[in-house]
RNA sequence: GGCUGAGUGGCAGAGUGGUUAUGCAGCGGCCUGCAAAGCCGUGUACAGCGGUUCGAUUCCGCUCUCAGCCUCCA
């Protein structure tokens, strides 16, 4: 069988994947800064490096899957103090929250969720060492900066010379630093605001930092997968770069992910522009299953642009898949088919999802073709079927409840009523009341029930 | 200005140096009281201009357009 192959980011070409050691994949992922909502960008990093999770897992290795939380920052301090709460208060609330949206997305928790300051000793240490070594030095301000010139490779993860930039280009140059490009890795505390004490005074970590400490604290100096948005290629990895090699003198990731964005109108869906959806606002007219699957249907790297007809499309094609896998007993298949070959080849692929999800329904085709001629051989196509959406985390209800699921959070008809509708027409059609059959069906449909007569039963679904 | 990446049929979205992606929508048919679902059939898409080649949507060059990064951002 093919190897699994991954783009990364640091070579911009796509690398067969050897774990350092065998049968083991390590693997860190830039999480969210817990402020607020999750929205649908962040949504799909949390959905990507799932899929990435599980089809590692599918392959056979044993993965340990870091992804942090950002429980100190600017944002942070500013918010808790507009709501008038401690800021813990704050960040406690939207880590429920973040957890919530993806249990309605299907994403496995991580292995573990190191927070920023329940790790400010390991950064500590981190930056002493930088300073021991003078790729870090203290401003006049209480700041601690990072000497990008001090490292000989800065720019090497995003290609880019430092004298190809324009410093200064949109925000003022801090006059404490040596190069406009300097980071600060440690901050000192304004009056009021949130610190721990340091060899430099009062302060708090600088956002790159504790990724750097976090990931080799939990992973090692030197582990395989560092994944993450593509707007954190420059500067926050280049500077984790910078900072963890620099510390340990080791090489510090083997394989860079970066997703792309997700898009509204052919623009970047973000914070500061906006124009962002929650995982939360789509939800109430969506399944989590159907944001899973719009987010899986186009490749990681890809720019996703998001819309009502995309959701929409996403809930029929997931229609399509569940509605062959009703009324079939899946029996696991004992020899590799097809199907599961060309998945696995898509999958190996860098994780072409999005191919992967066309066999699927090549495969369900036959499922439907099969169940009508041949039920022993249907029930292994759809083990099949259940066993390729299995790694992106798609296909996991049960059909029926799948189906008759409410589409959303909004207000829906009750099982009940629609229950006692289906047996009045039913009634109507036994004496032959076509009219007041249709009638019923008609409304129902109105309120997104589909009804499905099959001989004398009639089955329904939620559109 | 520097650096990335992208431009595929009505829409979304894969892929390939010569052969059906796939889904949705459309059209015709089978099935059905009628539907729905399902099945069958159905569409000479590959930004433009050059070049390499027996042959390019696929490789190379240029042009145009779009997006992203160079502050925080997934």
């Amino acid at each position: 069988m093919s190897a699994l192959k991954i783009f990364n980011t640091l070579s911009r070409q796509k690398e067969t994947f050897i774990p350092i050691e065998e049968g083991k994949v390590g693997l860190y992922v830039c999480g969210m800064t817990v402020y607020d909502f999750c929205h649908i960008g962040h949504a799909r990093v949390m959905v990507v490096f799932d899929m990435v999770t599980r089809y590692l897992k599918y392959l056979g290795y044993s993965v340990k899957y870091v992804r942090n939380i950002t429980d100190i920052d600017d944002k942070i301090i500013a918010r808790a103090a507009e709501a008038g709460e401690d800021f813990t208060a704050l960040t406690q609330r939207f880590i429920d929250e973040m957890h919530q949206d993806e249990a309605s997305l299907f994403v496995e928790k991580p292995a573990l969720e190191p927070l920023a300051t329940q790790s400010i000793g390991d950064i500590l240490g981190m930056i002493k060492t930088l300073i021991e070594k003078e790729h870090a030095y203290a401003g006049d301000n209480g700041d601690v900066y990072y000497s990008v010139e001090s490292f000989k490779n800065y720019g090497q993860l995003s290609g880019r010379q430092l004298d190809d930039m324009n410093a200064g280009e949109r925000v003022e140059v801090d006059k404490n630093k040596r190069n406009p490009f300097d980071f600060v890795l440690w901050k000192a505390a304004k009056p009021g605001e949130p610190s721990w004490s340091s060899p430099w005074g009062e302060g708090r970590p600088g956002w790159h930092i504790e990724c750097s400490a976090m990931s080799t604290c939990c992973l090692g100096n030197h582990f395989d997968i560092h994944g993450g948005g593509m707007d954190l290629q420059f500067p926050h990895h280049e500077n984790e770069i910078a900072q963890s090699e620099a510390t340990t003198g080791e090489t510090f990731v083997n394989t860079w992910m970066h997703n792309g964005f997700v898009r509204i109108d052919n623009e970047k869906m973000s914070k500061s522009l906006g124009n962002f959806f929650t995982v939360r606002d789509v939800l109430k007219q969506y399944r989590g299953e159907e944001i899973r699957f719009f987010v899986l249907s186009s490749h990681y790297r890809s720019p996703l642009n998001y819309s009502d007809e995309q959701l929409n499309e996403s809930r029929s094609a997931l229609e399509r898949l569940y509605t062959a896998l009703r009324n079939i007993e899946p029996v696991t298949n004992d020899v590799k088919s097809d199907y599961v070959r060309c998945f696995e080849k898509a999958m190996n692929d860098d994780f072409n999802s999005a191919k992967a999800i066309s066999v699927l329904f090549e495969c369900a085709n036959d499922l439907n073709k099969l169940k009508k001629t041949d039920t022993e051989q249907a029930a292994k196509t759809a083990a099949d079927l259940l066993l390729m959406a299995q790694p992106l985390g798609l296909l996991s209800q049960n059909p029926e409840d799948y189906l008759q699921s409410t589409t959303g959070t909004n207000d829906a008809i009750a099982n009940d009523e629609i229950n006692r509708l289906i047996d009045e027409r039913l009634q109507a059609k036994t004496d032959k009341n076509w009219a007041l059959a249709d009638q019923i069906r008609d409304q129902l449909k109105e309120q997104g029930v589909i009804l499905e007569d099959s001989g004398k039963e009639t089955t329904w679904r939620r559109q």
